[in-house]
RNA sequence: GGCCCGUUGGUCUAGCGGUUAGGACGCCUCCCUUUCACGGAGGAAACCAGGGGUUCGAUCCCCCUACGGGCUACCA
């Protein structure tokens, strides 16, 4: 069982692809295989800078690291133009199978687009860019379906090597069958069969001395002994293309599989041409002129605070179920479970609410000092450790995403809150002898607990008159400035006698001029 | 236009010839409770895209239509 994850290094790494990555990744491990990531950049012209890195940074920060793939020296070996990867997150030693990039691995394509010319099932061709939008212009204004014409199809091939080797610019097209159905199989989908007189003579070779995708893909995946091709659904018309290469070589294909894609809100596609933004790890920068467009429906999740094993668990069941009701599962009861047939053959939206509400439900699960780990870096710096811990450890419950918790806890780090001017209104005026008395109650404590603090709100409450809402709201205004938060005992033992003389002090101020009912 | 793929509540899905069509998110109500949240108990929400078949019986098998998506490049 080996599978892989083959993207291009042009841009973000978007869900559909990150969602593929993972189902390759968890059918590998399900039978003790390997993953292997392979980097597809036979297009020259779409390379972005960092976006290599950003593919190796990914899937480690989603926790499906590559068994097989690029490594130091291969990465060593590419031009300025991809930029730098940090050596940190490069095996010394990609495998057995090297390198995993394909502008490295030229030499090999040109050897087997030479060996399909000496079998006579292929041809150089030597039309231009513009002779052929000439001839697709022309189809179209008739209103026919565009195909090559073959024109080149049975030329001579040494006099054909001979314009090649004066330097004419050729390209080199695979000879398809030309009647006969051609079947292809999908795992999910089952057999279609292709009508040949639908088919192309497409390339295998272009210009530019690098094979296409069609070519480059299939030689790879053969090499790469790869045994399931888990890959997106827009490619399914091209298999017929692909078995085909198979086919010519005397290869035996693999099993396709295609994933459906995933959508955003509107309907549409969420993918590296609509520009979704990158799932986790550090964002990027790449070049200036890489611009993407449209809509921005993810948005930086791993600078919201999704945790990993939130987005691994949640993105597994995007798409795919083990057949019963679980959903929440850890990543080794994913993969014990991991079925590929269960894979739904139709897009999916993706549910940001879903992913929130199962985020919060893994940050619940932390223990506090793993939670006040995760939330450090989104807390301002310089905090005194226990009391930051402490304080956050209130919010954890509350918590969806680990953004939200500098917000939610700022009244525990600043002198003091920012008090609303409408809670002040509702709770504060009139509360002013309540809260005095609070205050030196409070300060006179000879013991600092939860309960000892609970026992003595309680009992000035009551000697107020006060209940419920009206015992605790004036005093939580007081505190955090605001009528929503943790625990009032629990949030007043964390804040400690000194910060609480102090918002008291405040508060009574804010509180002059009502009258205590 | 041509060729493909898909279609169960708003969303993700279970189902694989006979079910009161199950679960989850979201939404609503109630309980717990000092607020919010968590947790608990309920609820609204799908005539299984529509129409034909096959069958004693179709969400499930076949065909057609509609809608959505993909491909139709010297891009992947």
């Amino acid at each position: 069982m080996r599978t892989r994850f083959a993207p291009s290094p042009t841009g973000f790494l978007h869900v559909g692809a990150f969602r593929t990555a993972l189902f390759s990744y968890l059918l590998a491990k399900r039978y003790g295989g390997d993953f292997l990531l392979r980097i597809e950049d036979t297009d020259q012209k779409r390379l972005v800078k960092g976006s290599l890195e950003h593919i190796i940074q990914s899937l480690n920060a989603l926790g499906t690291p590559y068994d097989e793939g690029p490594d130091r020296a291969s990465v060593a070996a590419l031009p300025e133009a991809y930029g730098t990867v940090d050596p940190a997150l490069l095996p010394e030693n990609g495998g057995a199978f090297g390198p995993y990039i394909q502008s490295l691995r030229k030499a090999r394509y040109t050897e087997v687009v030479e060996s399909l010319l000496d079998a006579g099932k292929a041809y150089w061709a030597f039309e231009t860019e513009e002779e052929l939008a000439g001839k697709r212009a022309a189809c179209d204004a008739r209103k026919i379906p565009y195909r090559y014409d073959r024109h080149f199809r049975d030329y001579d091939l040494a006099e054909a090597r001979k314009r090649v080797a004066d330097g004419e610019r050729a390209v080199v097209r695979l000879k398809m069958p030309t009647e006969g159905p051609i079947r292809t199989v999908d795992f999910l989908r089952g057999e279609t069969l292709w009508d040949a007189n639908t088919q192309d003579d497409f390339i295998i070779l272009k210009a530019d001395g690098l094979p296409p995708y069609h070519l480059a893909a299939m030689v790879d995946d053969h090499d790469m002994e790869i045994s399931h091709v888990l890959r997106g659904e827009e490619w399914i018309s091209s298999t017929p293309k692909h078995v085909s290469v198979f086919q010519a070589m005397g290869w035996e294909p693999p099993i396709f599989l295609h994933t459906p894609g995933v959508l955003g809100n509107d309907r549409k596609k969420l993918g590296k041409r609509n520009g979704a933004k990158p799932l986790l790890g550090p964002v990027p920068e790449f070049d200036k002129n890489y611009v993407p467009t449209g809509e921005f429906l993810i948005g930086y999740l791993n600078q919201d605070g999704i945790l990993p094993e939130a987005l691994f668990n949640f993105l597994s069941i995007c798409g795919w179920s083990p057949g019963n009701d679980r959903e929440v599962m850890t990543r080794e009861e994913i993969i014990e479970a991991f079925d590929i047939s269960k894979i739904s053959p139709s897009p999916a939206i993706f549910d940001l609410e879903k992913l929130q509400w199962m985020n919060g439900v893994y940050i619940r699960s932390l223990s506090p000092s793993a939670f006040y780990e995760k939330a450090r870096p989104y807390l301002p710096e310089g905090l005194d450790a226990d009391y930051a811990a402490a304080a956050i450890a209130l919010e954890q419950e509350r918590v969806k995403e680990l953004r939200e918790v500098p917000e939610v806890t700022d009244f525990f780090f600043s002198e003091l809150p920012e008090y609303s001017e409408r809670s002040v209104a509702k709770w504060l005026k009139g509360s002013g002898a309540y809260l005095a008395e609070l205050d030196s109650a409070i300060a006179a404590l000879p013991e600092w607990s939860v309960a000892a603090i609970e026992a003595a709100v309680r009992s000035v409450a009551a000697s107020h008159k006060r209940e419920k809402g009206e015992a605790t709201h004036p005093v939580r205004v007081a505190l955090t400035g605001r009528e929503v938060g943790p625990g009032l005992f629990e949030l007043m033992a964390v804040l400690g006698k000194e910060r609480l003389a102090v918002r008291f002090k405040k508060a009574k101020e804010l509180a002059d001029g009502g009258t205590d009912s």
